[in-house]
DNA sequence: CGGACAATTGATTATGCTCAATACTGGTGG
DNA sequence: CCACCAGTATTGAGCATAATCAATTGTCCG
């Protein structure tokens, strides 16, 4: 299994840059930009601010201290997270690829419903646990296909922004399984790999099947 | 692995049954008695009503279609459940031994900070998720023991209502990877079994270094 | 005391991990 | 433009952990 540390994954990088007034009517919330790589907020650092997506994915994930990672969720444009319960993040945020922020001073900025939000959230993680609790490698790689496939609402085309060391970390598996398991759905004629961050669901519905 | 069917955990005897006013000052919500086994609510069911549990113990799960079938979270007394968002279900809610809940009407009812739950409900997701991705057999139980010990606030003394099949659904695991590292951990004298379903933690702190 | 269910223990198998080597890819400089 | 290099991904061989199948043993009730 591959493991880390978090030196190893400090950001060197981010900076907050003032953006230019957006072409939205509304007063807008300041805004930030980080590079691939670069740390939002840490596990520890006081929590406060919230962050919405503009352009870009965030991973959030936990630590252990022998360097095993899981990786909660991937943020997609348009996604609010830095929510903290007792004022303390419990986990990190880092851009996977360069990646630009809505930052709102607080969780009273945010303009929709939140308390949806936070529903939404919960029964993201309980999917999220079953399908780490009670399914195979290949199965969770199918999962993980279908719903970056709906959230970029790009029909049948994924792509995938993070390495394979991401996706093993969300998944509970290795590089080398996630590896195994994409060829095995590729052998099966479910996806096609059009290089390695580019796939095609040629059959969403067998890949349905295998989640539920 | 022990297979589950929506019928098999079929619910009896369910009851709703009036309770006396209790010592409280403050007007009480309705409230309800449950068998062990009996089911509360189910997956799809039509959602609003809110749950507090005043004794006994609760198990909330997703169930696959082939029958595998994944604990999310055991509610103990004065854990609230029943948030749903788009007022469905998407769990399944079953007494675990004779339970009695606090009814609450809506989620506007309950008096508590309801952000700060759902907050709680989400970090406690995302620990759980860790557990399940990152960890092995006897640091997911391990995991379990502790945090029981924790919620029970009996000190070292855990006991488990709940069967090793509810044990192993909530970890990911089967009954008899469960039975074998609770063996394990007998041996590493880390606990004692003083009957199946009561736990003495010898060596909290080995036990909290095996989960970080 | 007996019966049904729950839990433990044993033997074997399978899935995914580890360690290792090879192939691919994108960016850089000759 | 192409060769090279570093990082990323794939593939292979053997191993370890947990699952499966099966047989006892233990426990709670009636």
């Amino acid at each position: 299994m591959t493991v880390h540390s978090t030196r190893e994954f400090a950001a060197p990088l981010a900076n907050l840059a003032p953006l230019r007034a957006p072409a939205s009517p509304r007063p807008v919330s300041p805004a930030a930009r980080f590079e691939a790589g670069a740390r939002i907020f840490s596990q520890g650092d006081r929590a406060g601010k919230i962050y919405r997506v503009k352009a870009g994915i965030v991973r959030l994930y936990r630590l252990l201290s022998d360097g095993r990672r899981q990786v909660t969720a991937f943020c997609l444009p348009g996604d609010v997270f830095g929510l903290a319960p007792e004022g303390s993040h419990h986990l990190f945020a880092e851009a996977v690829e360069e990646t630009q922020l809505a930052v709102y001073p607080a969780l009273e900025a945010l303009d929709g419903d939140v308390m949806a939000l936070l529903l939404g959230k919960l029964f993201t993680a309980q999917n999220h646990l079953t399908v780490l609790g009670r399914h195979q490698a290949a199965e969770r790689l199918a999962s993980f296909l279908l719903d970056m496939a709906a959230r970029q609402g790009t029909g049948t085309r994924v792509d995938l922004p993070m390495s394979r060391t991401d996706i093993a970390d969300y998944l509970g598996l290795t590089i080398e399984t996630v590896s195994r398991s994409l060829a095995k759905l590729q052998q099966e004629r479910l996806v096609r790999l059009n290089g390695a961050r580019h796939i095609e669901l040629l059959d969403a519905e067998t890949l349905r099947g295998m989640v539920e």
